[in-house]
DNA sequence: GCCAACGTTGGC
DNA sequence: GCCAACGTTGGC
């Protein structure tokens, strides 16, 4: 089993929005980067555990736990022309860009945030820490997934 | 294959 | 809303 962090605008798609839909999940659309394609088509496996993150927000941090439910297939709104996530270069035969399907299992019982996680050295390699990174979706190590756990 | 121009992310 | 840091696009 994998740790993985993934990224989401609060105002758009929240960890309480994740828990109010049916069956608490929902499928992660919208991942419009190869790299962080990649490690979803490639590497998530239905159990991995997901810190679940809020971004672009007032308060940016980590706010809940997730796991995976439902491992790649192609992501359905890049065919869509209603979609903001369309891509005119996306087809059924070709379908570019995928997603999982991921559950909400937890709220932290407080949000960790950013500063707090940029201050613990043991998370001085987190790629989320490092100065210009803007992956939305990556891996975290398992001494990383704990270090963070016991800041809660 | 280079690289300038443009678009996006996301903290602040 | 600003803007630094990246990623992508497309002309050549």
């Amino acid at each position: 089993m994998a740790y993985w962090l993934m990224k989401s605008e609060p105002d758009t798609f929240s960890i309480d929005d994740l828990k109010a839909r049916p069956g608490s999940r929902e499928h992660w659309d919208g991942v419009r980067n190869y790299q962080a394609r990649n490690m979803m088509r490639d590497q998530m496996k239905k159990g991995d555990q997901v810190f679940f993150y809020h971004s672009a927000c007032a308060e940016p941090g980590i706010a809940g736990i997730a796991t995976v439910v439902k491992e790649s297939y192609p992501d359905h709104t890049a065919q869509d022309p209603e979609s903001k996530y369309f891509d005119p270069k996306a087809s059924v035969d070709n379908p570019r860009w995928f997603m999982v399907d991921v559950k909400y299992k937890r709220k932290l019982k407080r949000l960790i945030p950013l500063k707090q996680l940029k201050e613990n050295p043991a998370l001085s390699e987190m790629i989320l820490v490092k100065k210009g990174s803007r992956l939305s979706i990556m891996p975290v190590s398992e001494s990383e997934w704990q270090a963070i756990l016991e800041m809660e």
